[in-house]
DNA sequence: TTGTAGGCGTTATCAC
DNA sequence: GTGATAACGCCTACAA
């Protein structure tokens, strides 16, 4: 077996220069159309692919994104990941990806990583307000993207794609308002994380419009953002006696834990309590009643993200603005807050 | 701002030559000490990052495996790459991510792309027992390993890792029958996978050890793999006078299923029915009876993968023994199948 | 111990 | 419309 079949062999192959192989690949239009034809089935017989290696080399753009994210098992990051693959695919780029650096050290190898590489653009999903990343790249000059990061400094420097978390708190509210409920519980964890603000935020305009006072929104004190908690929320709403008829849980595994308890005091579920929740995992749908949530477009901002990246890098170092998206999460209705339990489905 | 630093601008910077801060790289112990950290020096000094693109031309190995995967918002598959994804760090690769190809033209399309990359190798997870990828990757001349493919050839062409799925069947039933149980079920999709029918035999197994006959062992038939088609088992089982004491189901989902149909029954699990579900789910420790599940070791599979990899390529050309690694699957007990209910705990 | 030069596979700029 | 040739940045013999 021979060594791998370069640019010269195939020139050889169709009985032409070099350069007009090169021609064939990137300025097809000024090859004659014999010789084009020539070349490639030349290329087919010999089965000879460029090397981006050398491409790159010679000052072609790299075909490479990398894409770090916190955790490669969260379904929500990986619903980036794919997003941000499918995207890249149709581009013809490649997707890099990793766990994001936990520290200035790691960041630091990273970036080194990137610039060896010679990676073409950054996705990059900022977990606190530290720009000390961004900076780098800005730095090394590799263009990034930011995703689902609230807290934009004043002036970007760089592309970006958000959810409207105030718009999703909002929309959960509204929905149960629409079920004719008046007092609605909102529940989140004991972190007060940004999201969860904003969320609250939301709700608050739902019930806003609709004519309430903000002291109008319950809201129970949780000890976490899992099952167990959401279970406590509930054996205390068991007992209260001016409970909220609607609950919106700014988790799944809340809800789930409140749908739990409840039901097993012989409570039915939405009838007398409608539950929303939040990310939609995928057991939502399986629970014994199927969980109304809200769900954040993952893979829309991912896709987003590689296309911003694109238009971004498109441009001949022409300054463009960058691109700010904000992207609207879903409400997915299910049983847990349907009134007419006929038409339960899904 | 200039244009990338070069390695020529290191040797000036430290007042030497280029060849001499290669060596610095390549062969740190044939230069003088003091030479040596100069150059270093000048290289941090400058932020000088050598060139991936430049070195694999040069006939250096690639840094770049790839792994596709079927889905990339499984779980299973995410714990796949990110296994692959720390051991690779380790070494220094960096990670190729996609959904592997659905068909043989997209195969042929991304085989193109690996071939372009120039990628030092690929993890892949084959769904069927069509060849046609390994044989174009080792025509190619691209090293590969195989992850979770049971049906392998006889004469395997690359390394593999595996998962005993013949242990866990026999695992989980054996953990049955340790705790007391002598009527154990079965419960499998209709698609009769490979992965189903080894969990089976395992069973069979761990019954014949016990001295029972295979006709013990009872199979409820049961219509998918869902949480719905796990209640229809549920309630189908409810009214079977001589209904197993415990369930072993090959999805965690089904389980979880026959789980909420039995709870709503007034039945209790695991005193009334002990159960163990397949996969480990993120869910399956929250559930309202958080459920015993035999966990696949999908990050162990993607880190040895990786590990296997390295090992073949780093020797030269060497035709080494191909490496056939066997992972065993974990029982995660939990209360669903405890017989001491007073110690349950996650 | 250090410097010099050739070549890896492309692409782009020229002549022809 | 086509062919030769000089980079791109690095590694490695080989020469000094």
């Amino acid at each position: 077996m021979k060594a791998r079949v370069g640019i010269a062999d195939v020139a050889r192959e169709a009985g032409v220069s070099i350069g007009t192989v090169s021609n064939v690949y990137n300025r097809p239009e000024i090859v004659a159309v014999e010789t084009r034809i020539r070349v490639l089935s030349a290329i087919e017989r010999l089965g000879y692919v460029r090397s981006e290696n050398a491409r790159v080399l010679r000052g072609q753009p790299s075909r490479l994104i990398a894409v770090p994210v916190h955790d490669l098992t969260d379904p929500f990051c990986m619903a980036l990941v794919q997003g941000a693959e499918e995207a890249a695919r149709e581009a013809g780029l490649a997707v890099l990806v990793c766990k994001s650096a936990q520290n200035t050290e790691e960041e630091a190898r990273y970036l080194d990583l990137l610039k060896e590489q010679g990676v073409r653009g950054v996705l990059i999903t900022p977990k606190d307000d530290s720009q000390s990343f961004t900076e780098a790249l800005q730095g090394a000059g590799i263009p990034f993207v930011l995703m689902d990061h609230d807290a934009r400094p004043s002036r970007p420097r760089g592309c970006s794609v958000t959810i409207d978390d105030v718009a999703g708190g909002r929309m959960a509210v509204q929905h149960l308002l629409d079920g004719g409920h008046r007092n609605v519980g909102f529940v989140s964890g004991p972190h007060h994380l940004l999201q969860d603000a904003q969320r609250r935020a939301g709700a608050l305009e739902a019930l806003a419009r609709a004519g309430y006072p903000a002291t109008s929104l319950r809201e129970p004190v949780c000890p976490g953002m899992t099952a167990t908690a959401g279970r406590q929320v509930g054996k205390r709403l068991l007992s209260d006696p001016n409970r909220p008829t609607a609950l919106f849980c700014t988790n799944d595994l809340l809800a789930l834990g409140v749908l739990q308890e409840l039901r097993e005091a012989g409570l039915r579920v939405p009838d007398d309590m409608a539950l929303v929740g939040c990310d939609d995992i995928d057991y939502a749908s399986s629970a014994s009643v199927p969980l109304t949530s809200l769900q954040r477009p993952g893979r829309a901002m991912g896709a987003t993200a590689v296309r911003l990246l694109e238009a971004e890098t498109m441009l001949d170092d022409g300054e463009h603005d960058h691109g700010q998206v904000v992207l609207s999460p879903e409400l997915v209705v299910r049983s847990s807050s349907r009134r007419e339990t006929s038409t339960a489905q899904s």
